[in-house]
DNA sequence: GACCTGCTGCGGCCTG
């Protein structure tokens, strides 16, 4: 029997009618799986391969839906896809007569209480909603979800190594506790690439031994260009844009600045070079500053655009599977922090099976050439960073303590602990170590003791029932910026927000006309002429893995063929430069370079490990500075005995603890990374600091593997 | 110079 034939009739019913010629590879593979076995399964496969059907088609013709209660829950970590998602499951739904409800914070509450009244069918969810309902109704996961028989995660990678990954893991959990029988998990995406990863999507899933990868490696060709057009980081060279321009001004592109006022910067001046041409005036900016209204109608335009070219500017915002329709090239503009991004990126042109991608590759200076060309190899080779595991989440713990103290009318001490003990994302804490959290959760007025039983205390109250509960993740509040009632979007209070000032945003330009301090208000008009706006916060962090692959390049003697002329004699330099050191083996040696009177130390290390270093060269007392953007410490000759020394040190846990304590107490907004760590007993905030923000470990191997290979001949 | 993600309940106002 075909795939086809093994389908319910109405399906195939839908199926013929959709015309389609034939099953995808993903879907002929799926389809068998999941109809006669009960495993978990991980669809592995590229954007636009239809992985969605490839769940839906067989879960729809075995699943029973004729049983009172909700059948299948759909997990997205976006609104956006949720309701893009709908559309089409509903349209499938149709032919087996099943109700399909989203729920999320935007959908329609009537659509909610009818499915409170009849609990039936499908139920598009994202986790937050659902950790609501945890909190509030808790009556209602019983109510809707005790009779689930499948779980589908949507871009399941946007959850892997993070805290709302975490989240949802425990809140899975949680959910099979509320059922009577085992549900099954079918979890999809389009970068997940090591074998390796494999154990930790597996463990994800909560049950290893029954949890399978379908995998789809057909290759998809790539036309991949790189164009080097040097320029200083606060403003994108001239040169530049107009190439861009010329190259993108008839087709359909995406463009990846990596920084929202960039994007504006792309967005306004490529508008300004096409309105002196005569070119199309459909250039847009998309990021999470841009008024969400704004935003979901440069998507619409996108999506209908069949006849009109169009340019959108745009941050990660549009690296996930929110439908656009067909976009004919890819550009990104320095490069990416990690290949995952690259892969999601380069995944949004040549969606129609038969064409294939087009990626450009722009880079204003040295080092982000080098980081291209590593990211670009490193895609080719099939890899990926490696997922952050966190072994011992205390934050989520805490935060998931709250959430069922609240979500029950009081409970005793065992019967919470045994809910944290039945949970596998708690696993690696200790039953002492919860209980600690507790009793600190008790000290700070967060729980409180009513006879034996624990209930939510007064400081508790505030935080669980305010709407910021349900998330794992911080977003910092902004200035709405409107025009004459019009929303535009958001701007943090930064020194260059003033009145008179001129600013892009949501790509066109603007004047500030009033600041309204106590609204958190800016009132702007149009303008011709201003500045790209400046945004708040942390670059993200490169892998090792990265850095690693820059410095093999750099002593390599291969030439790649897909660099532009300029490119080519860029690296050829960069090569030449760092000749001075005779790296042999780029896995153990990095480059140290005398200077004068100062020492560099070329560390090609992922952010973390540069990060502890920093905080050694802090605890010893070296007077250093450091550069994120090429991995690059400096120090004065004098200490250079120091790093020696650093390299010989080996602290014990206990060492690095008093460090981390003597850290946390002098600047405690250091956690702050983390949403509900701030709230833990100092201990285990420290706990945090070393997994997340530092990496001793592997510091420590790092710099007792390395030797230091100091340049041969002076430099200036 | 530096990414992104989500959101209950309730009171009050408006419209049909």
């Amino acid at each position: 029997m075909t795939a086809f034939d093994l389908l319910s009739e109405p399906i195939r019913k839908y199926i013929r009618d959709q015309r389609w010629e034939s099953l995808r590879k993903i879907q002929e593979a799926s389809i068998p799986r999941i109809l006669q076995t009960e495993n978990n399964y991980v669809i592995i496969s590229k954007t636009a391969s239809g992985k969605t059907e490839a769940a839906f088609l067989p879960i729809l013709s075995k699943v029973n839906f004729k049983e009172r209660g909700v059948k299948v829950l759909y997990i997205s970590p976006l609104i956006a896809l949720i309701n893009d998602q709908f559309v089409r499951v509903e349209k499938l739904c149709e032919y087996l007569d099943i109700k399909v409800t989203k729920w999320h914070g935007e959908a329609s509450k009537a659509q909610k209480d009818h499915l409170i009244k009849n609990p039936e069918g499908i139920v598009l969810i994202t986790p937050e909603s659902l950790e609501a309902m945890f909190v509030n109704r808790p009556y209602n996961i019983h109510h809707l979800f005790s009779k689930l028989d499948y779980i589908v995660i949507d871009e399941i990678h946007s959850f892997l190594g993070s805290e709302r990954g975490v989240h949802l893991k425990s809140l899975l959990s949680r959910l099979q506790q509320a059922n009577e029988n085992r549900f099954k998990v079918v979890a999809l995406s389009a970068t997940v690439s090591d074998v390796n990863e494999y154990a930790e999507l597996k463990d994800y899933l909560g049950n290893s031994e029954d949890t399978k990868i379908i995998r789809d490696n057909t290759p998809k060709p790539i036309n991949v260009i790189f164009k080097y057009f040097p320029g200083p980081v606060t403003e994108l060279p001239l040169d530049l844009l107009k190439d861009l321009y010329v190259r993108t001004h008839d087709s359909k592109v995406l463009v990846f600045p990596n920084a929202r006022g960039r994007v504006e910067e792309v967005a306004v001046k490529l508008k300004m070079i096409s309105e002196r041409v005569g070119g199309h005036k459909n250039y847009f900016s998309h990021h999470s500053s841009v008024d969400k209204e704004v935003r979901e109608y440069v998507e619409f335009f996108a999506k209908n655009a069949s006849l009109q070219n169009f340019c959108i500017s745009c941050t990660s915002t549009l690296e996930l599977g929110i439908d656009i329709g067909n976009v004919d090239e890819v550009v990104q503009i320095d490069a990416t922090n990690s290949i995952a991004s690259l892969i999601q990126r380069v995944g949004r042109s040549g969606r129609r099976e038969d064409k294939s991608s087009n990626l450009c590759l722009y880079s204003t200076d040295k080092w982000s050439l080098l980081q291209s060309i590593a990211c670009w190899l490193l895609y080719t080779e099939k890899y990926i960073e490696p997922i952050q595991v966190t072994e011992k989440p205390y934050d989520v713990l805490l935060h998931q303590i709250l959430s069922i103290v609240k979500g029950s009318s009081g409970l005793y001490l065992v019967e919470l602990l045994d809910k944290i003990a039945k949970n596998p994302t708690f696993s690696n804490i200790t039953e002492i170590e919860v209980k600690d959290i507790i009793n600190h959760l008790n000290q700070i007025d967060f729980l409180e003791k009513l006879g034996n039983e624990y209930i939510i205390g007064v400081e508790g109250e505030k935080v669980v029932n305010n709407k910021d509960f349900y998330s794992l993740f911080h977003t910092p509040t902004f200035f709405k910026v409107s025009s004459n009632g019009v929303k535009i979007g958001e701007l943090p209070l930064t020194p260059q927000v003033r009145e008179d000032e001129n600013v892009y945003l949501s790509a066109k330009i603007w004047k500030i006309k009033y600041i309204d301090f106590e609204s958190k208000k800016i009132e702007v008009i149009p303008a011709k002429d201003g500045r790209k706006p400046l945004f708040l916060g942390d670059a993200a962090d490169t892998a090792h893995l990265i850095r690693e692959k820059m410095l093999e390049i750099l002593f390599s003697k291969e030439v790649y063929d897909f660099l532009d002329q300029v490119g080519q004699l860029v690296l050829q330099y960069f090569r030449v430069e760092l000749s001075v050191f005779k790296v042999t083996n780029v896995k153990k040696q990095r480059p140290l370079l005398n200077s004068n009177d100062n020492i560099f130390f070329y560390s090609f290390a992922g952010s973390q490990i540069n990060k502890t270093i920093c905080l050694l060269f802090e605890e010893i007392g070296i007077d250093y500075r450091y550069d994120e953007s090429c991995s690059i410490f400096q120090f004065k000759h004098s200490e250079l005995d120091l790093l020696e020394k650093i390299k010989a040190t080996k602290l014990n846990d206990d060492q690095i603890n008093q460090i981390l304590y003597k850290h946390l107490e002098r600047n405690p907004s250091m956690i702050n990374f983390s949403k509900w760590g701030a709230y833990l007993p100092l201990r285990f905030q420290a706990e945090i600091l070393k997994n997340k923000l530092y990496n001793f470990d592997e510091c420590f191997t790092f710099l007792n593997k390395i030797d230091y290979v100091f340049n041969e001949h002076d430099v200036d």
